[in-house]
DNA sequence: TTGAAAGCGTTACCAG
DNA sequence: CTGGTAACGCTTTCAA
């Protein structure tokens, strides 16, 4: 049923050999028997099976793209980018959701002899010891935001969101704003490691900038079964029950943050002349949605590309690389001066 | 330095074979060889070799989903209702965007052994007889959407939107709108065909109910590059410089809808005041938009898991099979009875 | 410049 | 109940 590699070399009266040495270009042939080979591939339709191929070489050329979420264009924005690089390079991708626990897709990644991972969720969805194990496997992974790792072994991806969290602060700031907000919806299972640098920035510039830097502004909101938007709105709701005085909100992503305008929206908060809010991602709907959300950004196909680039050489010359993508901000329409005091 | 299953055998004293037996539970076997199995196969921390397993099985248990947008959550939703049941089964899940031309994707899946594809873009991105050939290689199909298929080698998938489209239309019409005008922006590429059946329910229900059933209400606009918000926008930009008169508008999607809901409001036309809006899909965002669009729907997650039940059902007993959604219609804000004449 | 044959890690048939 | 071994489709070393 399936052609072969010998039965394209019997119609070309040569070995199998010949036929390898044709289709992967690694020996020099007369100009004679090659065309007769690729006449014969023609032919027949023959297409090189990659699953003995990966036997007989040990190299798989198929990658995964772990998700944190398929909901958040975000991670299919970056997909696009690495995947776009990655066929040009004859790669397959494989993407896995990150809806579950990602351990046993660790597993699965060994046993597939991938040759590479682009990690795009975080340690609060996997344990680091089966990431070791994955790497002393020989997978080769590209993943951020993780601390003490030896970088000789993974290659590191940095977004630069702790930058960028100095960025919307400093943003809002120099508006006028005293009374910022931290929104936060990332919650770590129970024995996972909660990673955040948006919340360290948070807390630096808090002290650098507000007068009363010990008061408790940030909000988290989490709860399992609802998407971003979702936690978002219950966040902000939260918020604004708990009754404290606030002019700004920087949301963790752009979905929280249209979760958050819509929760004010709800209570009669008008965004921005009431309140201003910030997201992250700059994703491809928080531009149009209304107001047009101001966000912390950077170019998601670059970085998609950059870490197909760094995973590829590290894969084929065993060298680790770095990433530090450039942090902008996108000025929206939900970010405005406070309300003048009365 | 990869643990084979000839390591295993050896730490217990048994043959390959056996090894085998015990992984895959395919003889009976003394329970105290098993047990010396487990503690070897424990102790060394072998993992099977899928590679070499699909090898000799003539089974990859890799099936891949062929996306048409990763930007687009409705079919992030559809991708995670099916990877869910098919890593329950034991599969590997492939995602491709659908960003690119699709005819190389589907060399590619002979050559990595696919057993199956659960297709969810439109022959507008891929040439049917590539799909023929891919189905002539063994590999399992369920998709939707098209004609002229041979059943008895092809699942089919039914999200029933042309009954979806009719039903748009009566709620509109019995909301009293007499002017409605269908937004589409899907355009396939010259060479490739397209198929809408979202467009033959239109022109059915436009007949049966609309006196003026032969004028032209159909506004398509498609422009490389944007995204489907950006050109619902243009869309609908377009549909209000063309001075016709319209009450109503149904848009292919939900992002569709969304662009032109901006559009519209832009213009200082009042959604659902002066224009209702129904879209497609109802994804995730489309809720939580504001006003929340009216959108006609099925229940995605079920969708995904009824396609791989039924792709799995194809595998192992090739049987083709055939679903089809329960359709329904969310009713939002987007959607109201049409302002008075004067 | 070309070919023969070993090897990759499994499975599954056939013996014992 | 257990083991030996051919087979899967390809690459690659070694020899001719």
């Amino acid at each position: 049923m399936r052609v072969t590699r010998e039965d394209v070399a019997r119609e070309a009266s040569v070995s199998t050999a010949t036929v390898s040495y044709v289709l992967n270009n690694t020996h020099h042939l007369s100009e004679e028997t090659r065309s007769r080979v690729m006449k014969a591939v023609e032919k027949l339709g023959y297409k090189p099976d990659m699953i003995a191929k990966s036997m007989a070489t040990n190299k798989t050329h198929q990658l995964a793209i772990v998700m944190d979420s398929l909901l958040n264009p975000y991670y299919g924005e970056i997909a696009i980018g690495f995947e776009n690089a990655a066929v040009q390079e004859g790669y397959f991708i494989n993407i896995c959701s990150g809806q579950n626990n990602l351990d046993a897709y660790f597993d699965s990644f060994i046993g597939r002899r991938l040759d590479g991972i682009l990690l795009l969720a975080l340690p609060d969805k996997f344990h680091i010891e089966n990431l070791y194990r994955l790497i002393n496997s020989g997978v080769k992974i590209i993943m951020s935001d993780i601390d003490d790792i030896d970088v000789s072994r993974v290659s590191m991806l940095d977004n630069n969101y702790y930058e960028g969290m100095k960025l919307a602060f400093e943003h809002l700031y120099n508006l006028g704003h005293r009374e910022i907000v931290y929104l936060d919806v990332m919650q770590a299972q129970p024995g996972y490691q909660k990673v955040n640098y948006r919340e360290k920035a948070f807390f630096e510039c808090r002290k650098k900038y507000l007068a009363d830097s010990n008061k408790d502004n940030i909000v988290s909101f989490s709860q399992a079964g609802l998407n971003h938007i979702e936690k978002g709105f219950n966040a902000a709701q939260r918020l604004i029950a708990s009754g404290r005085t606030f002019t700004a909100v920087i949301c963790t992503n752009d979905l929280v943050a249209i979760g958050a305008i819509n929760a004010f929206t709800d209570a009669g908060i008008s965004v921005p002349r009431d309140v201003s809010v910030v997201g992250f991602d700059n994703i491809v709907y928080g531009k149009s949605w209304e107001p047009a959300i101001t966000s912390v950004y950077h170019d998601k196909m670059e970085f998609g590309k950059k870490a197909f680039d760094i995973l590829n050489n590290n894969i084929n010359n065993n060298i680790t690389g770095f990433y530090k993508a450039d942090v902008m901000l996108y000025k929206g329409a939900s970010t405005a001066p406070p309300p003048a005091r009365k």
